[in-house]
DNA sequence: TCCATAGTTCGGTGTGCAGCGTACCATTAT
DNA sequence: ATAATGGTACGCTGCACACCGAACTATGGA
């Protein structure tokens, strides 16, 4: 029965609203500087520090330090997936009903770096339905077309492939219960779906927003 | 961002070692009353009638009142799956190395009303390799052979079909890291996997423990 | 009817810990 | 040099809440 302490501490971690706040705004996967997510979750520094420190021993977040300035992202995509989970029971019980920012939210937002919402789960079931992924077991693989349709969006998935495990897996999305991508050509799809200027991102928020035009060659390209 | 406090509401009830026993306790799909719940967490009935309470108001679990006894059970797969995903968290970064316990827990456990652990995720990759399921979507779904298979072991789909929303459906292992299969035809194959006498289950554990001989038969059977 | 058991309510105690003020180091700018 | 900014260490205060003892209600059995 020693898992169960550590399943309560990493709980206790996350169920303290300055933390959940600071481990929230990390889920849009750019790492933040201790000052603001400070400002983010209404503490001073000296107390984020604190809750900061907490967080990194405990290996929900990882920081890198450049000059005066402490980058903290968060340490791992299962802690993303865990971070999901909660939201989608915490969603389903409260009795708030989905405000318009929730909207946006569930449209398309970032899943620690990769494309997660209705969006991101419009791009998972079209690349299965045209072929350029297919199931493998209980994952999915690159088809030749696909890996073709990958590069000719610009995405190196060769060098890809050899920089991080998975290339490609599917994950869970809480506000639609259904699958969207993960992996590194996930990663490199959002950033490219970015730079093509389809889409882009507050700096406030996890949302993705995509202009007009934007979504409408996304859902051509994918058509 | 007021989905923040939501989560860390969530988390925060989970987040507390007595709380944390219960709920996990409660991860084997039994309905367990108050009393079981507060020995098993080492707690006083008062406190733990607490707990209960308070964990029933967040909306993770919930109970049937039958005479003078109160059975308290997850409510819903979702919360099963939130407390997977945490324990997987957990388990990656606690330094504790597996001990024998945790050995059995891998090899086969309930995770809420199914199969999960070493020989769930076998028994989702041999149903998928002997198209007894097939992807469909980010779900799958039994083939034509998969429900004569599954009515020839002795599981009534068709009335399954009926009574609760998702028939079959994959779910994420914490330990393996990989797909092993939910939904009421799943429940149905870890009551026959009972039934048959190929395992049991310990009182005071989530893990199912095969025989030998049961072993030996289940594998055949998905041979 | 009386007793045993399951569970809850209430009041009180203790403690863990969030949050801040102050003071302090480290890095960059002027 | 000095100043400004990012981040940390320490001590303190206050509050939330886990936990228990004792008393209470409700169900079931003898």
């Amino acid at each position: 029965m020693d898992d169960i302490p550590n399943i309560a501490r990493v709980a206790a971690l996350i169920g303290y609203p300055a933390r959940a706040t600071m481990l929230s705004a990390l889920m849009d996967g750019r790492a933040l500087t201790a000052s603001e997510l400070a400002a983010l979750a209404g503490v001073t520094k000296q107390t984020a520090s604190g809750h900061l420190a907490k967080l990194e021993e405990g290996g929900l977040i990882a920081n890198v330090t450049q000059g005066r300035h402490k980058y903290f992202r968060l340490n791992g995509n299962d802690v993303a997936t865990a971070l999901e989970a909660l939201m989608g029971v915490a969603a389903t019980r409260s009795r708030t009903r989905t405000g318009p920012k929730d909207q946006t939210l569930r449209k398309a937002r970032r899943c620690y770096d990769h494309l997660a919402g209705e969006l991101g789960v419009f791009m998972h079931d079209r690349m299965l339905a045209k072929a350029w992924l297919t199931p493998k077991g209980e994952d999915i693989e690159f088809t030749v077309s696909g890996k073709s349709a990958m590069i000719a969006f610009g995405i190196d998935i060769t060098s890809l492939a050899t920089r991080r495990p998975t290339l490609v897996k599917p994950c869970l999305d809480w506000s639609m219960r259904r699958y969207h991508l993960c992996g590194s050509a996930a990663v490199g799809l959002l950033e490219q779906i970015i730079a093509n200027g389809w889409a882009s991102q507050q700096n406030d928020s996890r949302a993705i927003t995509f202009t007009p035009k934007g979504e409408q060659c996304f859902r051509e390209w994918l058509g």
